[in-house]
DNA sequence: GCCAACGTTGGC
DNA sequence: GCCAACGTTGGC
């Protein structure tokens, strides 16, 4: 039995890297995740060809901003080891790595940014409990079910 | 640039 | 294992 495909949402601030640059390199590395929850989404739960909704945060329209393709298995993200890193992470090994990622390949660009805005207009149909609209939430990766992806999508101008 | 919310760290 | 202090996220 083939398992499903699932989706998730992926932010990035544009100043560090935007879709441009995704779009530019074709496929990156998720580096610089140094959150658990966010790690074991990579880790556990992503398959290679799970949809990605690319997501702009910290910047003036934060919103999704394009779509991305989960390319990789989770693999141990190298910035952990460079002490020059901004990542560096000193507890982490090379036997025991603490910080995983997933390599992400660009699919599209929306027309236009799905800003945060108007995703909040849609918060009853896309669920009490989701994450990047539920207050206080700073997860940087987030599962998104498949409907919440369909409605997302939907609400890109034509 | 401010700051609320929240995760992590480390002393005890 | 508690919890205060600290650092970070990310909307505004």
């Amino acid at each position: 039995m083939t398992s499903r495909k699932r989706y998730w949402l992926m932010k990035s601030e544009p100043d560090a890297f935007s879709i441009d640059d995704l779009q530019r390199v074709g496929q990156e590395p998720w580096n610089g995740v140094r959150n658990y929850q966010a790690r074991n989404f990579m880790r556990d739960g992503m398959k290679v060809g799970d949809g990605v909704l690319f997501y702009h945060s910290n910047t003036k329209v934060p919103g999704i901003v394009g779509t991305a393709t989960v390319a990789t298995e989770a693999y141990p993200d190298e910035t952990q080891f460079d002490p020059k890193s901004d990542y560096y992470d000193p507890k982490a090994t090379r036997e025991e790595p603490r910080w995983l990622l997933v390599d992400v390949a660009f699919d599209r660009k929306l027309r236009d940014t799905i800003s945060l805005d108007e995703i909040k207009l849609h918060a009853d149909a896309l669920g009490e409990g989701f994450p990047l609209i539920a207050r206080g939430n700073r997860l940087s990766i987030l599962p998104v079910t498949a409907a919440q992806w369909k409605l997302l999508l939907s609400l890109e101008k034509h």
